[in-house]
DNA sequence: CGGTACCTTGAGCGGGATCAACCAGCGTGG
DNA sequence: CCACGCTGGTTGATCCCGCTCAAGGTACCG
């Protein structure tokens, strides 16, 4: 019989991925690593990349969500609005993760492009369909729940029991790490912009601009931050910003 | 109640059923719902029924998790802690939610009886095989999860834009409508004990004791609700209560 | 009885909100 | 080129909500 050779069954594995997927930055990673090359090119079939820019709403509160999205690159908020216009964000998401409620076919939440976003959307129907058909899949993205609820539940902590300091810097601490998200940085500088504006870092602390502004002063003039340009923030010492995050130094 | 239209089917149905669940409150709710009798029986074969009384540890932060449980009665609460003692409900867990943290060994809160409880535990590894085995579990797991993040962050909302008043008002329409989960009542008063003491409404509400205590004298005084005991609460008017959730009434 | 757990109430203070002014960068149009 | 408005950020002065500290009340239990 005929022999199976292994290079030509890569170049055949290769062929299967979608050409939208191939180079795709989050291909492994979030919920695409849990899908077959088949039901990766079924999705693909009605799915777009785009690229959304600063302050754009991508999902709007109390609206029937027809698509769900891969966050590729960039920062989504997720809001609640007040009726007397109080605004908080109640989660940020950052690439590869997945945008969208299951289950449900709206929510309170409004969803927001923080900076420019890439992502990927699909229909949400195709979606849950292929959800309900590959519990790979479904364990993934309940993975992602639950990692979410654990964040969700450190920032409960944070709003409710720290001060405004603490607050700031818990606030810079989860950016940073997210730059950096294994220590490979080990004691050396970190440096990064900042992803969201005075205004967006108040709505997610429940703070006021001025507080947050004062604030991130202080952590400079304490040499615990160097900021450029507003938004260049670079952390010589991730432990001195630590210490910053539970204890209201003095 | 059990009007059973057909006894005999009924009987033989019941005879697959585990002699612990049979009369379990939450037998069709929560996740035991999505358990087939055998894969119930199977479960049931490690279970342990028990009752714990109010402001017994469950589950310590950082320990390993050796045990998941559900909920049959009573109110668990999740807490975190500071290392300055500052401490933070971050969840509240009613019947017949399930209790436990899949895919870590450990986690930053601690669960803590805060009234009585009622419930049912089985050994983590026991449940986690069977998670892996049954994507109708895996599913309603998932679905909680999704719930309880919906949850988390209206209390975000609540944390970080709300006053006083309002996140009390709020924290006793959430008590009200778990009471009376699907507005039966009608415009009919509602009756409930307080499940929390004050010490635990203000770590909900990342308030102080006091604040909590002058803020339901406050609504007692208004006449929106009636106080009995300092644990029996009436609310002749839930739309009354609700208005003061997102109204600084002056 | 006294002891303890839980709750309420009052007096005073302070952290963060509010109000207001100002600054820097930047795109637009004259 | 500068004038202009606009967005985003900083800083100062003042105010007030909720915290802190302190005292007292009530129910329960030995």
């Amino acid at each position: 019989m005929d022999a199976a050779p292994e290079p030509e069954r890569l170049d055949i594995h290769n062929s299967e991925i979608p050409v939208l997927c191939r180079s795709c930055e989050a291909r492994h990673r979030g919920i695409c690593g849990a899908l077959t090359p088949v039901e990766l090119t079924q999705l693909s079939r009605h799915t777009v990349k785009q690229k959304v820019e600063s302050d754009r709403e991508l999902v709007s509160a109390g609206e029937e969500v027809k698509h769900y999205s891969n966050v590729l690159s960039g920062v989504v908020k997720l809001t609640r609005l007040m009726a007397d216009g109080r605004q908080q964000i109640v989660g940020l998401q950052f690439a590869p993760d997945f945008v969208g409620r299951p289950f449900r076919r709206s929510s309170e939440v409004s969803a927001e492009a923080a900076t420019e976003v890439k992502l990927c959307s699909f229909p949400k129907q195709a979606m849950d369909d292929m959800i309900a058909a590959s519990p790979d899949l479904e364990r993934r993205l309940y993975q992602q729940a639950l990692e979410e609820l654990d964040e969700a539940r450190e920032w409960i902590l944070t709003l409710g029991r720290k001060t405004a300091a603490e607050k700031v810097a818990s606030f810079l601490l989860m950016i940073a790490e997210n730059v950096d998200p294994d220590g490979i940085a080990g004691g050396r500088p970190i440096r990064f912009e900042l992803p969201l504006k005075r205004a967006d870092i108040a709505d997610f602390l429940g703070l006021t601009i001025e507080t947050v502004s004062r604030q991130i002063t202080k952590l400079r003039k304490a040499g615990v931050i160097l900021v450029e340009h507003n938004r260049t923030v670079t952390v010589p010492s991730l432990s001195r910003l630590r210490e910053r995050c539970e204890v209201d130094a003095g």
